[in-house]
DNA sequence: TTTCCTATGGGGATCAGCACCCATCTTCGG
DNA sequence: CCGAAGATGGGTGCTGATCCCCATAGGAAA
């Protein structure tokens, strides 16, 4: 008897990668990609001409991001499932993911089987965080939720994280003050807000940060 | 009749993208991939301990980037051929890849057909540039150096480059003195010689040099 | 409505980074 | 033997970064 597979849109910004994952997925007897994109555009347009039962999204993509995809495929074709899939081993985008609209999350460090066992766990409906690391950010932050009333919001607000870049490129406050075409004094004010949420020192920690999470190229 | 396989390594940080890459390879008749690795380290291990024709080295990986993997290579294994696979870009680590030894420099952007051509090359001997931007960013390098603009070809001593990388990673000029036991003016005279050298403004432009040339981890 | 958060901006203090000046001592090659 | 280069260290002064204090406007949440 035959199964009726699930109709799997694959989006990310390199062919290799694209095709790397494809072979893994449609040797799969239940999966099977029967479509790609190279940006977040195309991967809405493509969901909203075709039935697509889950989309495997990339983070890092030009034009639109997988994060802005997920959030306009839950408007558009919200019949659609989302997964993320992508090397930012990171909070922010996390967070971020889920709030999107995402059901699960997957770095690309993880090993075949378990980005097949995550296409499966969101098809079946429940969330899948890959192991390890990501369920230790899930935990820390709801110890930090349930016990550190007083630690605001650990996420920066868009425009901590738009400053936030700018730091790690290089730019000094002024710099980035003509560019904002603010005040030197409210950017030094979000910067040190910046450092506060984060525990981080200065400048310098900030740049090694924003690399290590994927928000900066070096 | 049994041709000999083009004994290859391969190394990036994502087992999903090895495993990816790996499907795509081990198609080829010529081709197989006889060993993985996960950062540069332990690509310099294996080509060290076993026979290995091709090294496929990512650039972004912890502990030891594509690029010091590529450096250490061309020493203790000067036979294997080394062809970087990379999301990045960028003319500086294009010509770093080439400076370490690298004998081709291909985005994951590229097809996979043109991943399986450019292994081809590179065991031909022929360098292999992906095609586009890549050959346009080498002929401007080549006008360059024929007019005569010799790049800074400033070696740092051994003593800066260590001041280099406990800078890079984050110490401050007390801590850097402590470290070393010698006074604070030493090494903020190190760090200035240093600035001088590379051409670079500050700490931060430092760390990014660092981190780029793979002398330092984010 | 009232309160909280965010973004905005100012004043002042302290400190680290950086550039410029100066020097001595060692080592190495011509 | 001498000069060049590297490593060491001191002084001075400027600028930027960081951390305090303060305030106001707008929007969202309670």
């Amino acid at each position: 008897m035959t199964i009726a597979k699930t109709k799997i849109l694959l989006a990310d910004d390199h062919a290799l990668v694209r095709r790397g994952v494809r072979l893994i997925l449609d040797n799969q007897p239940d999966l099977q990609v029967v479509a790609e994109a190279a940006d977040g555009s195309e991967a809405v347009a493509v969901c909203r001409r075709q039935p697509v039962d889950l989309a495997i999204l990339d983070i890092a993509m030009p034009r639109m991001t997988g994060l802005q995809a997920a959030r306009e495929l839950s408007t558009v074709a919200p019949h659609v499932r989302v997964l993320m899939l992508t090397m930012y081993d990171n909070e922010q985008y996390f967070f971020q993911a889920l709030k999107a609209g995402a059901s699960g999350y997957v770095l690309k460090s993880v090993l075949d089987r378990d980005l097949v066992e995550a296409c499966r766990a969101t098809m079946r409906g429940e969330p899948f965080l890959y192991p390890g690391a990501m369920t230790r950010l899930v935990r820390t932050y709801l110890e930090r939720v349930r016990h550190g009333a007083d630690l605001p919001q650990q996420i920066l607000t868009a425009r901590e994280e738009e400053i936030l870049k700018l730091v790690a490129e290089g730019n000094s406050s002024k710099e980035i003050a003509e560019l904002l075409t603010i005040s030197v004094k409210t950017v030094e004010r979000h910067r040190s807000n910046i450092l506060q949420k984060l525990g981080l020192r200065d400048r310098l920690e900030l740049t090694r940060y924003a690399i290590r999470a994927g928000l900066v190229e070096p």
